[in-house]
DNA sequence: CTGTTAGCGCATTCAC
DNA sequence: GTGAATGCGCTAACAG
């Protein structure tokens, strides 16, 4: 139970002042080349941790973060982020920071672009951000390391470009995993549905397409042989689905669908309406929605990407970054929860109840 | 962006002093009708809220808190619990608190006797306990309580006592899942083999006979027809256990095992070793050795049950509870986590990396 | 460039 | 009984 090393020891050590060493701590310049040396020396010896705590409580700074994310809905992945978002903030209520959020369209690339020029025009000191469009976000990314602003990601991460880390699922690994588990709960004869969103713009979410490609090479790696079948859907005119669907499930006699966005619930309620009991059902993302869809015994397996975490991480070393620049952890990729009708109860409540 | 209310604020609108506030907020007495009836009319209109790390940072008090658990195994589930302690005392740095670790072999009923004789020796301000035997583990609790000790359980409840909280997974819920998932992967004709391990003193596990009730109720409710063998194992005397096994595997040919407490490791090493591929296997507990046989391919499914989050939030909870005397929610059951061969890695490396 | 000082929110003296 | 003063570890402002 040895004392912790405070900036005064420190101080003490290297014959200099608590300022000198807070100074030096927080790359604050003004500081003579001997007593740099000196202090750097001692911190090469001594294991020195500051507590976060205290040091926001006396910062005086305050720090203007962006949280850019598509539209969050009640009970959705995206509010789940954004809660943990906020569970950072309170979990380090002395450190002050102004949070700003700034919410687009993920079904619209044009709503996508104006939200980046708004924020561009702000002067912030650090981003999150939950991208979609590929081409947009490194334009934008681009122009926030031309202002020397910080970013990380959540939810997934983008090519060339260089936030400061990440904090996704493994999107591809969730598609693989989505295969193997449909492929435990039907015959090895009958035909799998497969859904995917269109998106204005051409572009298919990049999550979408990760997890498609995991599904695929299970499928293929393990030798199945159940004829694979896509769903039609369209987000923008949900009102032709429920035609499409009826049309197509009328023509198609599948054991499985495997849902590889969030709106699992979608197929699950089309189901549940036309009293089709047979289908098996393998989503992803506990919304609320899929959650009821998971009880009632519509959807099998459902996988968790734990965004709470991803939001709750991410804003904490966001913090952590810009108070002690330190070295953070570029890779960050949470768990695949696996969830069932029998364990989605427990696993909802410790997500409520877990603050801090 | 409200301004939080701090003592000073409860102080000047009751008319008091900030000395005032801090004695009624803690019970401290020495304080007239009057002011107690100010203040406490005020707390009633705002929402005051202690910060934890500001006032364990001026708390001169040490707290003494025992942690009684079976003996710890290096990737073990007791370590894992014991690591979630140490991460609540890391998070929490300021709170001085001295925490004193008593261990047990869990399986012999007088070493958990004496452990217990010791510490109600000591004097201790509050204990975390993982029980095993449930008669001794009242007759502890029993003499803590009269004492005025508070103390919390992790891992398990036990009946007819009176935790302020207590951090376990369901564990009828884990052996019905376990069920399931076996169902899931093995033809409907197949053996299943079930591995209980036994006991000094008599009793088996109270997490195990939980388990079993769990898959005995899955399996009937879903009218399975797989024939069900116990296989012998005995932990006292591992070195017959080989002999015991090869004689089992040879007499029956099953289609899959399943395994109630954390050594299924055990036997995923012996079908290794004798090359028996085609058995399937679902164990509990992401220990090292279990994890080694998920990631080989000798067990399917491992239900993991968040220890480190157990022992987190036990010591968190007393922390909290000593410090402030809040009410605490009694009953937390943690959740459930299906784990495969895929997704093992981002579990493991996630609950190392979170620390706060 | 540097040491000293005040103050963050809170608990704890110690005079009054 | 009570308010004012002190200190926890850290940062910020200021005087030299």
């Amino acid at each position: 139970m040895q004392r912790k090393v405070r900036i005064k020891d420190i101080a003490v050590m290297a014959g200099v002042s608590a300022g000198t060493v807070d100074r030096i701590l927080h790359n604050r310049g003004n500081v003579s080349e001997s007593a740099l040396k000196a202090v750097e020396k001692v911190l090469k010896e001594v294991d020195y941790k500051p507590n976060i705590h205290i040091s926001g409580l006396s910062l005086k700074r305050q720090y203007k973060i962006v949280i850019i994310t598509p539209l969050v809905h009640e009970g959705g992945y995206w509010e789940s982020i954004v809660n943990g978002i906020r569970k950072t903030l309170k979990a380090y209520e002395n450190i002050k920071v102004n949070p700003i959020f700034h919410l687009y369209n993920q079904y619209d690339i044009y709503s996508c672009r104006s939200t980046f020029d708004a924020v561009l025009k702000e002067n912030v000191d650090a981003a999150i951000i939950g991208p979609t469009f590929k081409q947009e976000t490194q334009l934008f990314t681009k122009k926030l390391a031309e202002k020397g602003i910080p970013y990380v990601f959540v939810d997934s991460e983008i090519d060339d470009t260089a936030p400061i880390a990440f904090f996704s699922s493994n999107h591809y690994v969730c598609g693989y995993v989505m295969g193997k588990l449909i492929s435990h709960i039907i015959p090895p004869d009958e035909g799998i549905g497969i859904l995917q969103a269109l998106r204005v713009g051409g572009e298919s979410a990049n999550t979408t397409v990760l997890r498609k490609k995991g599904f695929g090479d299970y499928y293929r790696e393990n030798n199945m042989k159940n004829p694979i079948v896509q769903i039609p859907f369209s987000v923008l005119e949900p009102e032709k689905n429920d035609a499409l669907m009826h049309d197509f499930f009328h023509k198609n006699r599948l054991g499985g669908v495997v849902v590889l966005n969030s709106r699992g619930s979608v197929i699950a309620n089309f189901l549940a309406k036309n009293n089709i009991e047979s289908v098996k059902m393998v989503c992803v993302d506990p919304t609320l929605p899929n959650i009821d869809a998971l009880k009632n015994g519509f959807i099998d397996f459902l996988i968790g990407q734990r965004p709470e975490y991803q939001g709750f991480f991410a804003m904490r070393t966001l913090l952590e970054y810009l108070i002690f620049r330190n070295p953070v952890q570029k890779e960050n990729y949470l768990p695949l929860d696996i969830l069932t009708k029998e364990t989605i109860d427990y696993y909802t409540r410790f997500n409520d109840n877990f603050y801090l």
